[in-house]
DNA sequence: CAGCGTACCGAATGACCGTTCGGAATTCTG
DNA sequence: CAGAATTCCGAACGGTCATTCGGTACGCTG
């Protein structure tokens, strides 16, 4: 990989087509799997040369490590900023999850990427950080989830209430099309009404 | 690979050898990934020489497919007959769920395999078979999800119902271990409970 | 405009991988 | 026990893959 240029203007334009090549590299993935993927057919669709492509990226991994890292940060500093407001736990609870399942939708292809590769990121040594950003991220969940609990306003044992609610919003990413009828925050809403409690 | 024995009695010790072959093959796909794992590395865990393998199945796909059978035929096989029962509908689906996420449990490193390899799965022409077998599967409880809605049973639109059931159970396979303190039965009746209404 | 950093190319390379196959060893069968 | 079927071996093969690197063209900077 060369160095990224040292002009802050050239550095922006580069990373600005870094992340594009991430996006663009995370569609390809999604659709057709990230190992059975050749470096050949990415860069064909990337319509870049094979070379090309270590311009930007040490090897294939650093393209799934910034795909996790676009995927991650972004909602883990959300998620950060909603958990610690000051609202009633159900109402933080309902807007992390609002916000979470429109960045789910929004990183559809993120997401199957992540989940196709969980056993590469959970064992490898250079996934760590991904593996600390997902734990962090759970672990809010999980202290809101309690919060929620300890209010009074939860509907079952916090265990199966996180669980539950982990499993519906990673879920989401295999069958969710924004074309269907349910908008991302109806889904939100009827998932966070599963958990909370609500007239049937 | 060569043809299965004629007689019976070998036909029958054939077929235990290939059995148990898939059920170690899935173990050591969910932990190291079905593309990560050479023939080479597979066989050496299975204390079986590279050739020995093929005689038992074709290539390193019919593994695959061996595991996904072994995954979805009982289940769907044990829907049928729970879905079709003459019970109110609250109780099928609790029934279900609780043989479904005692399936899932015991089927872990299956369910780790087939979500990780779902793109081949959804995209591959001799997967058809496996395909429908979900499909079928998918379908049987999005009908009794719908039973139970007209039953005036349901806490919610049925797409969210349906999508969020399926969620919470094969997410189960990510993190559920059987030294924990939540045995499957209780899991199975606290996602229903969600579901269907009941004391906070 | 000079020259230099940046962006990209694409053939070459070496490693690895799934599969084959001739044969050895073992187990069954009559 | 003889012959046949079955089970397994493991070196060899052809193909594919990720990565490298010397080189070219472009565009920014001074």
């Amino acid at each position: 990989m060369a160095s990224p240029p040292t002009s802050p203007a050239l550095r922006a334009k580069y990373d600005r087509r870094r992340a594009q090549l991430v996006l663009d590299a995370a569609r390809i993935f999604a659709r057709s799997g990230y190992d059975q993927t050749s470096i050949a057919e990415l860069t064909d669709e990337l319509e870049l040369a094979s070379g090309g492509l270590y311009h930007y990226f040490a090897g294939k991994e650093a393209l799934l490590i910034g795909i996790c890292d676009e995927l991650l940060e972004p909602i883990l500093a959300a998620a950060r900023e909603i958990a610690g407001g000051g609202e009633p736990a159900a109402e933080r609870l309902r807007a992390l999850v609002r916000v979470w399942v429109a960045h789910v939708v929004v990183h559809r292809d993120h997401m199957l990427v992540f989940q196709q590769e969980r056993h590469v990121i959970e064992h490898g040594a250079q996934w760590k950080a991904v593996r600390d950003s997902r734990k962090s991220f759970e672990r809010i969940v999980e202290e809101l989830v309690g919060d929620v609990v300890h209010a009074g306003a939860a509907r079952g044992d916090r265990r199966v209430l996180l669980a539950a609610l982990l499993g519906m919003v990673n879920h989401t990413a295999q069958w969710y099309r924004p074309s269907g009828r349910l908008t991302p925050q109806q889904l939100a809403d009827g998932y966070v009404d599963l958990l909370v409690g609500a007239p049937g």
